[in-house]
DNA sequence: TTTAATATCTATAGCCACTATAGAGTCAAG
DNA sequence: CTTGACTCTATAGTGGCTATAGATATTAAA
């Protein structure tokens, strides 16, 4: 199977593919003849895994770090477990940042009272005053 | 004043200072004979002005933008408020993805049983299926 | 007055996870 | 045998900084 055909099967465009490559978190098999790299099946695997991991918004570097766990089934599963605790941290604390940024901005478009003119507008003076 | 009497009043790294000039969102009122920056206490304004910008995430074209509108005071004040609007549906749908992460997030912590064994993770398991 | 410490300068690279481009080579179908 | 689709590498760009290196300038202490 070459790059295209594995794009297609994961519908992850072929330059994030290779760019997984150099960050080594999946390997071709090998190359043909022409250099084109060559996939065998299990590879669609590991990249849907790495597409579930990014949809939990995990780096790549968790990610690897995963995977390495995972190739060693002996391992103590609380490292996986702290890392995926530390995301939920981590999200929470952006929740709370954009709590707090919705708030301000509807404040804002609030105080725009539609007054037509850049020099009245009631959203210009109010991030000229400072309230944090 | 110079730039590290600037960085004091504004609590901003001088290389902050020194990129916005980069990105024209501010300027020098000159140099001195040795090729210091020399700034009035305007800019003091204009850095706070950024910085409360910054804080509601708008990105610095936003903020460029809102400052070529405040020169120029006769202009609509509509385009600030659609400005502020679009923000304000960034976040929201920012905040939504992060809802839906967090779910997903703490279903997997759930799935954790501290197995001890990775072999025997729940949440690896649970990376390993789709549910999207 | 010398010297040492501090401040400033420019230019450049790094962060993250891609995405886009250029220019060259490979391969299959008509 | 040519056309077009695919693939290759290498490089630059995204945003908003931050960090570093190496040079120059200024200030304070000895």
């Amino acid at each position: 199977m070459k790059i295209g055909q594995v794009s297609k099967k994961t519908d992850l465009p072929v330059q994030t593919i290779r760019y997984y490559e150099t960050q080594n978190l999946i390997k071709s098999a090998g190359r043909t003849e022409g250099n084109f790299r060559v996939y065998d099946s299990k590879v669609i695997d590991q990249l849907e895994f790495i597409k579930h991991c990014r949809h939990l918004d995990l780096s790549l570097s968790d990610i690897k770090r995963i995977n390495e766990l995972r190739d060693n089934p002996n391992a103590v599963c609380e490292e996986v477990n702290e890392l995926i605790n530390d995301q939920v941290k981590m999200v929470k604390i952006k929740m709370k940042e954009l709590r707090h940024l919705k708030t301000q901005l509807e404040a804002l478009t609030d105080s725009c009272s539609n007054n037509q003119k850049v020099g009245d507008c009631g959203i210009i003076k109010s991030l000229q005053e400072c309230d944090c």
